[in-house]
RNA sequence: GCCACCUUAGCUCAGUUGGUUAGAGCGACUGUUUUGUAAACAGUAGGUCGUCGGUUCGAAUCCGACAGGUGGCUCCA
């Protein structure tokens, strides 16, 4: 989409939020505005109608005003008002957000406005002068501070639907007033809104939650706590799988398994300088039996910095690798949890790179090539964020160690051909980092993998090695996660699999059905299935006493990806036809088998990790 | 943590304006059937209606607190 369609698109959706902002008003005359800007798939209005709470039983009687103020086909008029003009307008209005607004503007230098309201009001912030006008649109009786810019009219506002009502604080503060913020979607067309609910439709369908119970991979407890999964046999295969491929991948570039306990005295922390950092989320755990306090790990650095400390290190044997998937606890506050998305017990597969400032790019090298591979097996498109320090002070550790390290983490990424750009000011204090993006089936992109450079722990916890000029130096740490947490990886790779699985992933590869209970058939069987347990294949015999429809089809609704039915004929030619999942795609010339050489075909599909899955594709529904 | 909404059997859901023993489908179990590529037939067992408290002659239904969940906000990356 062009940067004109775009904008045009924005202008569009902003009119559509007067459009609401005006409805409103005329269904609710005392009703008071907040702020009212586009946004990615369409627009929202904050608003403050005192005690009255909206409802998505309200939307008709909106949807209606607002059809009422596009069928006017009210022009938009654009005016200026002097500062002083326009506080009189808010006041007589009684429109008291606006006159908070109004007010900041006037001593702009002081504002800290945030960017959505500075494109919203035309926040003029260049030498911090304060603003003397203000823009106001004007359409039939409603007018609004606003900075535009809007349509010609009503009438020419796309397509929309109002989508839901939630809380948000005036300006973001938590300390502020709470309004309620009404969402829309809007779109150019009404073919593309449409596409755009039926894109909504698949993701609810598609629901890693959902999916989860329907498909008895994991689940919570009321008993257990909020945020806190448990994974059933299923979903701890996928769990299992992920992480050894995870490991596997580092492990070919020498990085060494290690483990730690999952608690440790708060010292520890005190000594790497996240005891402050972490404040409320820390898990405290009492000891009944010592005075010694204790904490859940949040992290697993500083415990595998005791190991890299536990002995005197040469250059020669740098870098030290480290590899460990393992769970850390934070206590998130209860509204923020969801889902697999956001625990309070996250599993990362997570590793440390101990080295010399001269060989970042080297292992970064190998921690791309990595990513690449992972993220190319599960099929989703890789763009990275390379993120650099500014010209603060902000940042610990030399500006040439920054340099030379941004220098090498650049080199790395052009090397590696992924899409990247680059951002300053992005980095944490610590050091530069490299932000993996990864773009799903339905087309959203989530952050999963990380790569972090780290100035600040080996500092903290003095760790060195002796170089070849008989001193003492600081190695440089390298943070990876490739899969990022496993719970937030499963919730987007459910959602983006819609459940299935390739054959490497699915907790169940193979299923055989009898025909009937005849010991013959049930042995024969009993017999493959052993064989299939020997190519180290999941698979499960359903010898139950139901129908072969039926059994055909609990074990679609399970989404194995092969199920083949036993009966006369396969026991008398020792051939196979399996059924394969619907999804996948399959040569011509392998529909029948003998046996063995399908458990083999298949039990090598899963070795390769090969997927022949497809992905969903708005255009054409699976 | 904040705002709104939600919580009835293992799952998905009915349950009139508060009124006897709270229903269905799927699943589970038992029996009949011996099944050929997405649902055979019959029967049985499952619920202190999330928990605690209140209003009422009477509460799944009304009110409150708490727990859990959902959508946002804030946070986090």
């Amino acid at each position: 989409m062009g940067d004109l369609e775009n904008s045009k698109l924005q202008a569009m959706r902003h009119s559509l939020a007067h459009v609401m902002a005006t409805a409103l008003t005329n269904l609710w005359p005392e009703v008071k505005l907040g702020i009212g800007p586009a946004v990615d798939t369409g627009f929202y209005y904050d608003v403050d109608l005192g005690s009255k709470m909206l409802t998505e039983e309200d939307f008709k009687s909106i949807t209606e005003e607002m059809r009422k103020v596009i069928n006017a086909d009210q022009d938009f008029e654009q005016y200026d008002l002097s500062i002083g003009e326009a506080l009189k307008w808010a006041k007589s209005n009684n429109q008291t957000y606006k006159t908070n607004l109004l007010n900041d503007l006037k001593r702009s230098g002081t504002t800290v406005a945030k960017d959505l309201e500075a494109a919203e009001l035309g926040t003029i912030t260049e030498g911090n002068s304060a603003v003397e006008t203000v823009s106001f649109y004007k359409n039939g009786e409603f007018t609004d501070l606003c900075r535009g810019p809007h349509v010609e009219s009503t009438g020419k506002v796309g397509a929309f639907k109002l989508m839901r009502v939630s809380g948000a604080y005036w300006r973001g503060n938590e300390k502020n007033a709470q309004m309620q913020r009404i969402y829309g979607a809007a779109f150019d067309t009404k073919e593309q809104l449409n596409k755009h609910l039926e894109m909504l439709e698949e993701a609810k369908k598609r629901d890693h939650r959902k999916l989860g119970q329907e498909m008895d991979l994991f689940l919570f407890s009321e008993l257990v706590g909020s945020g806190l999964p448990m994974f059933t046999p299923r979903g701890t295969v996928l769990r299992e799988e992920l992480a050894s491929f995870s490991n596997q991948l580092r492990q070919k570039h020498g990085f060494q398994k290690v483990w730690i306990p999952n608690i440790t005295k708060t010292d520890l922390y005190k000594v790497s300088g996240h005891w402050d950092k972490f404040g409320d989320e820390l898990f405290l755990v009492e000891s009944q039996e010592t005075s010694d306090k204790f904490a859940l790990k949040p992290m697993n650095c500083p415990h595998h910095n005791q190991i890299f400390a536990s002995q005197a290190r040469s250059y020669r044997e740098m870098p030290v690798k480290y590899l460990e998937t393992t769970t850390v606890y934070r206590d998130e506050k209860s509204g923020e949890l969801g889902g697999l998305s956001r625990v309070r017990a996250v599993t990362q597969d997570d590793s440390h790179v101990y080295c010399r400032s001269d060989q970042i790019e080297q292992e970064l090298n190998f921690l791309l090539a990595d990513a690449n591979e992972l993220y190319k097996t599960v099929n989703m498109r890789l763009r990275v964020r390379l993120s650099y320090r500014d010209d603060s002070d902000a940042y610990l550790g030399t500006k040439e160690l920054w340099e030379t390290a941004q220098k090498q983490l650049k080199n790395a990424v052009v090397k590696s051909k992924l899409d990247y750009f680059e951002q300053d000011g992005e980095a944490a204090f610590y050091g530069p980092k490299i932000d993996f993006m990864a773009t799903d089936a339905l087309g959203r992109e989530h952050q999963l993998a990380t790569v972090q450079l780290d100035f600040v722990q080996p500092e903290r916890f003095e760790l060195e090695y002796t170089g070849e000029d008989g001193k003492k130096h600081r190695p440089i740490m390298i943070h990876c996660a490739l899969l990022g947490s496993i719970e937030r990886f499963l919730s987007v790779y459910i959602e983006h699999s819609a459940g299935k699985f390739p054959v490497w992933l699915a907790p169940e590869q193979v299923r055989i059905i009898t025909v009937n209970q005849e010991d013959s058939t049930v042995q024969f069987a009993q017999e493959l299935l052993e064989r299939a347990i020997k190519l180290n294949l999941r698979a499960t015999v359903d010898n139950n006493n139901e129908s072969v429809g039926k059994k055909i089809r609990s074990s679609e609704i399970l989404k194995i990806p092969y199920t083949v039915v036993i009966g006369e004929k396969e026991i008398t030619s020792g051939n196979l036809a399996p059924r394969i999942r619907r999804d996948m795609e399959v040569e011509s010339d392998l529909e029948t088998f003998q046996a063995d050489h399908f458990l083999i075909t298949v039990a090598n599909e899963a070795v390769a990790r090969v997927d022949k899955t497809t992905l969903y594709d708005g255009d054409r529904k699976l």
